[in-house]
DNA sequence: GACTTATATAACCTAGAACTGACATAGTCG
DNA sequence: CGACTATGTCAGTTCTAGGTTATATAAGTC
């Protein structure tokens, strides 16, 4: 599964977001996900086993527990895939920037 | 539509690129993404549909042809979303120019 | 060893996304 | 005007992502 299409999905978004903050327990995220979502813990399973898969998280076992974090290369990737269209904020950044500068001479 | 389901769609994500570029009309688009993908002129025209819909492109007509523009802001919104995340690279780099600030220094 | 907890998978169902082909609309040109 | 071009929409089909319930496995606990 692409990059773009495990973001699409809010949970998976979601679970990235409570990964940002470091390691968690499947038990940790899918308490979190299914009180904010509302659906069972199976499907909270089957949205990490695609977080896996397709290298958006790692796993590492603790006797029973499962350790999620993040990995952030295809997090990356999206980055890339956005860094030609940056400009399109950032160049209007530059000229707020530059009429910013303007106003303070003028002062 | 959420701007992430947008951008899970390849052809989609193949048009805001070409639209990148500039303004493009319906048709120039359509051929393009008809010869890279192999799918109809009508799905073609659902997919700028959604386009517009979700904020990703805005249209202009003239005569007969509509002009198609990008509007960053939902990818923008996507570019906003990543921020958080950015750290886990940039971090690295950092780690690098310090390294490699460290050797220069050594020669 | 039986019981419970933590986690993952399997089988099935359903809604909706994306496609096709047919049709609709409105400019353009002889 | 009639034919052609550019573009968009509609109706129907197919496929798959994401959900549920039930089941499986393995590690702790009494």
């Amino acid at each position: 599964m692409n990059a773009f299409d495990v973001l699409g999905d809010p949970v998976r978004r979601r679970i990235i977001e409570l990964l940002s903050e470091g390691e968690l327990t499947s038990g940790a995220i899918t308490a979190t996900v299914r009180a904010e979502f509302g659906i069972s813990h199976s499907a909270v399973a089957q949205h990490l086993r695609v977080l896996r898969e397709s290298g958006f998280a790692t796993v590492r076992a603790e006797g029973t527990r499962r350790l999620y974090v993040v990995d952030s290369t295809p997090l990356r990737e999206v980055d890339v895939w956005l860094e030609p269209f940056r400009r399109f904020w950032s160049q209007r950044l530059d000229a707020l920037e530059t009429e910013l500068a303007r106003t303070r001479r003028k002062k």
